[in-house]
DNA sequence: TCGAAGTGATAGTCTGTGGCTATGTCACGA
DNA sequence: TCGTGACATAGCCACAGACTATCACTTCGA
């Protein structure tokens, strides 16, 4: 019974396999793995080995993958990430509740939502520690599959296979612009056909609220901007000195127009709006911990959602 | 950046993790593994410590699984899956279609279908070695799960999800029964309503075709013989001596009636009949060459669909 | 009641794996 | 042409993980 036939290769040895694969070379590999680089060497010349396949092609000015190697690394990634799992699973077995978990978030959502909701996350759930990072989208899945995060805050359209999500809010979009502007002078809530032949200045590519923008902006037909913004406060600033109009999240209302430059409009219901959930990796350890921080958002989330039903076309968000 | 922080276990401690809860001990884990007791133990014991998790309670009459134990060992078993997966990607990178498969069979398709369907096989794929074993359903499955075995031909109904199936072919039941039984005398096909009130025999519980066969008998009004057999041939013995009926699938008919000793008769169309599927775990790296084997089977199957178009109602089904 | 047979743990030894430093070889670019 | 940075090689050392022998304990049966 060939049942128990061991595994040759090494847990240390698939983490050497995939620094030399992410960091492009050896050395590189080998000062993150806090080893010499000879010794790196050796374990992955001795992994190829006993797998019999050659991942890499060694030349004097660093290394390819080969199109072997391309599929075995992915294969190594998953054991990596299911041993990433045991860890977790056991580091969670006193108190699921208690350690540390990294959690992403995407840029048009972490400086608004994070300053509320951080400390209400420490008081529902004190021995548990979050460490927040910021990425777009496509970054953050990548590395949720990866499971160099534990989970991320991000707005979905397509939901992705691979993850588990739970909704934390709508998010709605409103319109802004400079007080006076034609489209925002009305009290009344705007129909999405006033943005009919606007340009509309939105975010630069890779943002995903610059894909719904630009989606509503094609069912209105409104037109892009030519010019791009890196980001919400930017958008603002060009917004509010020149005469051009822009979308924004309810969500960064608040904070982005603090200073009351901007004149913002909501939508007539049901009014165009983003869902921010909190996503994982399916089948990771840490359900229960990632489960209680979702709950907390959504129980926090009318916090920011208060202008919905209720937004003034005026300036000036309570704060 | 804590992305490299080392995996701190071995593979082969997870082995031997999983090898003492299956085989309930150290003494026989440690044989099962080749090593001696107290190496495995000490493993173990450091794994266990490294993990900060006690998954065995240590008896002086053998070993517990603590509650904590039994998730850890889950998810140690992803991990080995994992690495299994990656040995065979691995190994298949040269020629997809050569190595060594796994194929377990259920018992009321094994001997019916291996003896054609083998060299067949060979002829289409020479370089591929099929390793046979035969078992009942669930224990396929959970073998799928736990990589012991690489795919299953089984007779589905409800689909599992972390299974990957390809169909093989239509396997339609027909009646049986000692020849000049009133059921099985009518050459015409008979109705499903035909078994209302009748005794049938069955196959004893386990076998995936007795709970196929169970449900056409409640759907028709016949009801369960009180005593079951262990296999097809039995069953066949048992209602060819009796005054019995029973369920046989068409596959098996021209080996269990090729001595005559059976009136055999179809179901009018749509028949009864059951799924054979090739099924494999969702993700394996054995995808090519099951894939390969998956075809070699469904091309063959018409070998052995023949009589359900056009089955006679006599005995003897050509061989 | 006591010993045999089973369990897993402990003690002590040895070897091979995987680490280190120092150096070699090669290709490219200044 | 030589320097620079890539990865490989050589040689050494230490410790992890294997082994054998034995212990401590429980259970079962004579």
């Amino acid at each position: 019974m060939s049942r128990w036939d061991p595994h040759q290769s090494s847990l240390r040895q698939l983490q050497y396999l995939v620094a030399v694969a992410e960091l492009g070379g050896f050395r590189r590999a080998a000062q993150a793995c806090g080893v010499a680089q000879p010794s790196l060497s050796a374990q992955v010349a001795q992994l190829e080995r006993t797998l019999g396949v050659q991942v890499f092609e060694r030349h004097a000015r660093g290394i390819r993958i080969t199109a072997a190697g391309e599929v075995v690394l992915a294969r190594a990634r998953q054991v990596l990430v299911a041993a990433t799992d045991l860890d977790d699973t056991a580091r969670r077995q006193g108190d699921p509740l208690a350690g540390t978990l990294r959690i992403g978030v995407i840029p048009t959502v972490c400086p608004y939502l994070l300053p509320e909701v951080a400390p209400a996350l420490h008081t529902a759930l004190p021995n548990l520690t979050v460490v927040w990072s910021e990425d777009k989208t496509q970054a953050l899945i990548r590395q949720i599959e990866e499971a160099r995060i534990d989970a991320a805050i991000v707005a979905v359209d397509a939901r992705v296979n691979s993850l588990e999500t739970m909704t934390i809010g709508e998010d709605a979009f409103v319109l802004a612009a400079a007080p006076g502007h034609r489209l925002v002078k009305p009290a009344a809530p705007a129909s999405p056909s006033a943005l009919d032949g606007v340009t509309v200045f939105l975010l630069e590519d890779g943002h995903c609220f610059r894909d719904q923008a630009l989606a509503l902006c094609g069912a209105t037909g409104a037109h892009a901007a030519g010019l791009s913004a890196t980001g919400l406060s930017t958008l603002v600033q060009m917004v509010g000195t020149g005469s051009g109009v822009t979308l924004l999240p309810q969500l960064a209302v608040a904070v982005e127009n603090r200073r009351g430059q901007l004149a913002v409009r909501r939508f007539k219901r049901p009014a165009p709006s983003r869902t921010l959930v909190l996503a994982w990796r399916r089948g990771s350890a840490l359900q229960r911990p990632l489960a209680a921080i979702g709950a907390v958002l959504q129980q926090a989330w009318p916090l920011f959602d208060r202008g919905v039903p209720t937004v003034r076309s005026t300036t000036s968000n309570a704060r």
